[in-house]
DNA sequence: ATGTTAATCTTGCCACTGGTAAGATATCGG
DNA sequence: CCGATATCTTACCAGTGGCAAGATTAACAT
């Protein structure tokens, strides 16, 4: 048993996980700007290299929390389609608020995952990760038809369509750009989104 | 005179214009992550405090950048635009590509300047230059319906949901999400961003 | 012209950052 | 029980931005 303890041990126990942790916690509260190693190791009670050994560098670190990111934004939009009407259609507006509803939440993990170097290996892990939001997209466009994901012609454009709508306004509005009708209160985004995110997608249910 | 001569001055004579200039290079160069004050100064043969006094600090320099920044993108897409057909939706349409390809020529600009910290003055003047780019848009739209911009009710929806839409696209684009179909060829956008677009704002031609 | 003021730039310092190297400590397999 | 290995620490390094104090030059009033 590696000493569940909350005494000082030389050996933490669950330090991989105890850093990611507390990376999310440092993100949220001084942004990507002002992420520190340090910072994060002195919060877990480590030294400032001990996160080296686990993650490499600082890049593979950001990675994790990457990774992370695309599960918290993918639990968002189910968790909204939860709360939604069955229909395919609201459906798909329930995951695009849930998406916005991630991005408010947590703007600088948000911003983290979709600012990933392309550098040589992103980390099969994050792509992975990335891959399941995506194909969950996917998989709430493809139920407008009621047809197998993918499975009829201009598929990827229809989902593209979706997500660049989504991801835009996610965008802009933590940019600020979203000020004249509605500032501020959590919600007031709503009305827009539907009006911005089109009719046409409503019509091709069936 | 303040002396012209490229000889080692004292006083540099434009310090401001030559470190903006520099700034912009060394941000394409080697992106935000690696931008240094210390880096542009020495390009610049200048001792890394000097411009502290003109920007203040290194947000000062970075609010500088994305004031150039925004014109830079009003500038691509009046020159998209000057290469396409009168059309109002043709324009509509290449002032979206302008958008995408200043986002594909200069990803670290772009990005930048939607993503300064929406704190406490974020600068006049960048925020006169994010206006003036928002509202070359909305005049695009607006020659949709060939009235003066904002002149009938969902207006403003109406922008936004273009701007939405050119602008999430640029953001995946840069993300590395458009890969399947059409992967790093210039001009290979154009055609997913057409049909990513929609056509509903064809149909309101007139 | 001449001296005073203000603007511009430099040098020297500070705390902080991430990465490396070498050593300390604990776990694990024989 | 002992050696091999994983985990973590301490000590150091180059690099960063900001501040303070001083050097140099321009601007300006008289």
């Amino acid at each position: 048993m590696p000493k569940a303890s909350p005494k000082k041990a030389y050996h933490h126990g669950d330090l991989r996980r105890a850093i990611i942790d507390a990376g999310e916690a440092e993100l949220a509260e001084r942004g990507l700007e002002g992420f520190s190693l340090r910072r994060v190791s002195a919060r877990v009670g480590v030294s400032h290299t001990a996160p080296a050994h686990h993650f490499g560098d600082a890049a593979g670190l950001i990675n994790a929390l990457a990774e992370r990111g695309f599960h918290r934004l993918l639990e968002a939009m189910v968790a909204r389609q939860a709360t939604a009407p069955r229909d395919a259609y609201e459906q798909l507006i329930a995951s695009g608020l849930g998406y916005l509803a991630f991005a408010e939440q947590d703007p600088a993990l948000f911003r983290l995952i979709f600012s990933l170097p392309k550098g040589p290996d992103p980390g099969a892990a994050v792509m992975a990760a990335a891959d399941a939001a995506f194909l969950h997209l996917a998989g709430n466009v493809a139920a407008l038809h009621g047809a197998e994901p993918m499975a009829h012609p201009g598929a990827y454009e229809e989902v593209m369509a979706c997500w660049t709508r989504v991801h835009g306004f996610a965008e802009l509005m933590l940019a600020g750009h979203l000020a004249p009708p509605c500032a501020g209160r959590a919600g007031a985004h709503e009305a827009l989104f539907r009006k911005v995110f089109g009719a046409e997608f409503a019509a091709k249910v069936g």
